[in-house]
RNA sequence: UCCUCGAUAGCUCAAUGGUAGAGCAUCCGGCUGUUAACCGGAGGGUUGCAGGUUCGAGCCCUGCUCGGGGAGCCA
């Protein structure tokens, strides 16, 4: 029997020799404080301009920072400085200039203007630097990406995704992704967006899981992360129509394995964040103190726990039910870090969560609440791996045996106990920068009734 | 789908049922250390749409359209 062998190869060869070959001659505004002293090159847009007549001041920004620039009439020349004063919002150049050390200015570093040319005049941009109004800004998407604010929600976004990726790669998982288009229903309950696939039905996932399920019997442990769908009216503050999951999914791990997973990830990430991107969290003014507190273990609730602790509250809930979001906040609410509330009534959950051996009147299952009112972030479960249970659900659920008979193909051949859970990318990314609204943790955000630009 | 709030200049907002204004942006002028710079001047409006009440409607009433955030559902 042949089986593979992995072999390490050369890192960044590539990139070496792009360097080698002379290109990247300009510097960018992160790397800045390496070139004290020297004359240097940008290339970016002007984010401001402020002017004293015989002074200017250019803000520049280039993507990976901001910087102010000083023109002079007596550096740069008459034509020039011209330019520079007439230059507006947005409009794109290239710069050379002295690099100082400059307290006065934001960001504590400073180019003095040696040239500077102009790449195109923009014209009466939109977005100024006073306030806005939520509507025109989501209009503006497009150009509201270029602000302070909106980029370091991206950079710590993508912070995120490489923390999170780099913890379970550490942990031995690989990413194996799954389709986004599907035949049928994960779950069967919410609602999919449906398109034509070649006169055939084809539906939007709203779930990576249950293919995870099939590679993690293929490859151990596994995490799938792409876009998923829900075709929900939700319009509040934690939904998008489109958004990003992360779904690992481990053979051989139950339901405690799949807990301390999930809190050593969350913690995982949310420490990477706080060491990386303190400039960022700066920007968005977020309370750093919070985030400090999330380190394992995380608190457990039962559900029977939760409900006891919400009757306390003045809130009855019949056994059974699940919880409504101003529930989930006012469990959170007790905690000064993630909450794990497990156990869930198996008549208000998904078809294949694994029922415990214990109660099966309950399912192991659990969902992960963020602190400080941001609700659910993550939902995860053991799944059936009983080939007879999980046909008895599928007919409990009025589900197609035909659509899932692949799925059940994965009990019949060497089943194991795997477990499994979903972080929601935006919802995380909305807590750790302290967003008011996952619309802004996300670049283009697809919500109800707006799909411009 | 339901509940609730809103729509006035390019933007953010004012305007007791009685002549629609301000700041920013734009254009012109001034200023050699500005920090959402500042100072002076100019242009800029079918008050979301359709009807109604009234001597008179941005304002009151009805319907519609669009949007905000909340419920349900979920990450």
């Amino acid at each position: 029997m042949r089986i593979f062998q992995r072999s390490t190869g050369t890192e960044n060869e590539g990139q070496d020799l792009l360097r080698r070959k002379g290109f990247m001659e300009w510097v960018t505004i992160d790397h800045i404080g390496k070139h004290l002293g020297e004359e240097v090159e940008l290339r970016g847009w002007l984010y401001n301009l402020r002017s004293s007549g015989k002074i200017h001041f250019l803000i520049i920004r280039d993507g990976t920072g901001f910087i102010q620039t000083v023109a002079l009439k007596n550096e740069l020349g008459e034509e020039v400085f011209a330019l520079a004063g007439q230059l507006t919002q947005e409009s794109s150049l290239v710069a050379r200039g002295t690099v100082r050390a400059e307290k006065r200015a934001p960001g504590g570093y400073e180019l003095t203007l040696t040239d500077l040319r102009l790449v195109s005049l923009s014209q009466d941009y939109p977005i100024t630097l006073k306030e806005h109004g939520v509507d025109f800004l989501m209009d503006h998407r497009h150009l509201w990406l270029r602000t302070p604010r909106q980029q370091a929600i991206m950079r710590i976004r993508a912070g995120i995704i490489r923390a999170a990726q780099e913890y379970l790669d550490g942990q031995g998982f690989i990413r194996v992704d799954s389709p986004i288009l599907t035949p049928s229903a994960a779950e069967g309950t919410t609602t999919l967006f449906e398109t034509d696939y070649f006169e055939e039905k084809a539906f939007l996932t709203q779930s990576g899981q249950l293919y995870a399920e099939a590679t993690a019997m293929a490859f151990g442990r596994v995490y799938t992360f792409g876009p998923t769908f829900r075709a929900e009216k939700s319009k509040t503050r934690r939904h998008l129509t489109e958004f990003w999951m992360l779904e690992p999914e481990a053979a051989f791990y139950d339901f405690e394995d799949n807990l301390r997973l999930q809190e050593e990830l969350v913690s995982f990430v949310v420490a990477n964040i706080l060491g990386k991107y303190t400039p960022e969290l700066a920007v968005l003014e977020r309370d750093t103190g919070p985030l400090k507190k999330v380190v394992p273990p995380f608190p457990r609730l039962s559900y029977d726990e939760a409900l006891e602790l919400l009757r306390r509250q003045g809130r009855e809930i019949p056994w059974g039910e699940d919880f409504g979001a101003p529930d989930e906040t006012m469990i959170a609410e007790q905690f000064d870090r993630p909450v794990f509330v497990h156990r869930y009534p198996t008549k208000a959950k998904a078809f294949y969560m694994k029922p415990d051996p214990d109660r099966p009147e309950v399912v192991l299952s659990d969902d992960l609440l963020a602190p400080e009112g941001y609700g659910e972030i993550i939902g995860g479960s053991q799944r059936i791996d009983d080939l007879q249970l999980l046909e008895t659900r599928l007919r409990e659920h009025h589900l197609p045996e035909e659509a899932y008979r692949w799925y059940l193909d994965l009990r019949r051949y060497g089943s194991v106990p795997h477990s499994g859970f979903g972080i929601g990318l935006e919802r995380t990314v909305a807590w750790i920068c302290g967003l008011e609204h996952v619309r802004e943790t996300i670049p283009f955000p697809r919500m109800l009734y707006r799909i411009y630009p």
